[in-house]
DNA sequence: AGAGTCGATCTAGTATACAAGTATGCACAC
DNA sequence: GTGTGCATACTTGTATACTAGATCGACTCT
């Protein structure tokens, strides 16, 4: 394992020492920052994370239930190759879970709802317009997050991350193109819009064709990282 | 913590100890063996199972995934009362993946799988004859996990089982009840039925129905095991 | 020179030891 | 009798020690 940047933790955030490894991890995992195929050893995560295995064991049992580490006995832990059919599974996955939880959403959506979804609109396209990748990243997660919260099923968005590693790569991967935000915003704004005017079809369709556009972009990546595929 | 009386574990058996100690505890609580608010102790599983605490705590992390059991630190862990809200939780999102599933498989299945889902159903009707409540209740997971799994998507049926916890509480606690083996199989009859016929839609609708009466059955259990639910 | 074998050095899985915090119950003061 | 406070026995979280197995390289024998 070449050596990695991960920075110390900081141990009196809140939750516990696993926890914050989790997160630590699952950043740089996704972030490509610890490259897919890569070796891992439960040790040197420990040494460089300056805790003992035992919170890095937990957090990397938890990232192998989403499949972004395999953990071999006797022989080792290694990022994932990013799959193909894995991104298929997190796709209809997501499609699955989202799908559903908007359509019972549309009914519920009261002004406050709206309001917030609009304010995150807005964020957006602050983000976008200042080029700051990281906090698109970061509302766009949130806006699919209120989307599942607002069915009255957090659950939806809880199990839609937990199986969606292989998508958060390829969306992390596609953040250096140009194009990419703007696509995806106006996509969000649709989503949105639909939403607000309670057309829950509409919510749905423009959803839909939101997830498949994330998953369309692994051709291309492929193309431009043949050693993070499968 | 009453004293337990979970089988000693098959430590040859494939799989590793914390592999095993999962399995067991999963066993135990969805058959309501560790009943509903039960005070867990790491220490005393582990000696009951004869293993040490570390495998214990590998699976207790997942069945916590599971909402099957609450770590609190320093605190204790307990085995969840039955909520109706992760019961409603539960069907949901059995309901969005397997009926995405089942809309996808309709057009995967051929011969083969068609006779394996027949062989399954006469299975079924064989178990329910003779009142072998255990083996129906396998045949009915494996009925599930089989739509899943022609999706060409199996992730579906992982997923679905481990936000399953809750519903499947409900399910082996109605098991007694002498019509309820009767229902599942006329509805799973209904379902196979419509695949094999190619009717998508009414796979869909009949998969939907069927989801919905597991959960439908909270309000008599609940009567009947006040001190089972939140 | 080439092939096979033995050993050093990794790995993850498991067991045990230690630390920090909470609830409980008993002793003691009022 | 009642209330307060501390000691104790628990809890989970973390760190460390040990076990079994796999890989790879060097060395020996043919």
């Amino acid at each position: 394992m070449n050596t990695i940047r991960i920075e110390a933790l900081d141990r009196r955030a809140g939750g516990t020492t696993s926890e914050q490894v989790y997160l630590a991890l699952r950043e740089a995992i996704v972030s490509a920052e610890l490259a897919p195929g890569l070796k891992l050893s439960e040790n040197e995560l420990a040494g460089e994370l300056g805790v003992s295995r035992t919170p890095v064991r937990e957090a990397l049992a938890r990232l192998r239930d989403e499949r972004l580490v395999a953990i071999v006995p006797q022989l080792g832990t290694f990022v994932t190759l990013i799959s193909p059919q894995a991104v298929a599974d997190a796709a209809f996955v997501r499609e699955a879970l989202e799908c559903a939880a908007i359509a019972r959403a549309v009914s519920r959506i009261g002004q406050e709802e709206a309001e917030e979804l609009q304010w995150n609109l807005s964020a957006q396209e602050q983000a976008r317009a200042s080029g700051n990748e990281r906090t698109f990243d970061r509302l766009d997660e949130d806006l699919h997050r209120r989307l599942c919260d607002y069915s009255g099923h957090s659950i939806a968005w809880m199990l839609s991350r937990r199986a969606n590693g292989h998508l958060d790569r390829i969306r992390r991967l596609s953040l250096p193109d140009p194009n990419y935000l703007s696509e995806m915003l106006a996509e969000h704004r649709q989503i949105v819009a639909a939403l607000a005017a309670g057309d829950g079809s509409s919510a749905e369709t423009a959803l839909r064709h939101h997830l498949r556009m994330v998953a369309s972009k692994l051709p291309s990546l492929q193309e431009l990282h043949p050693d993070y595929f499968e």
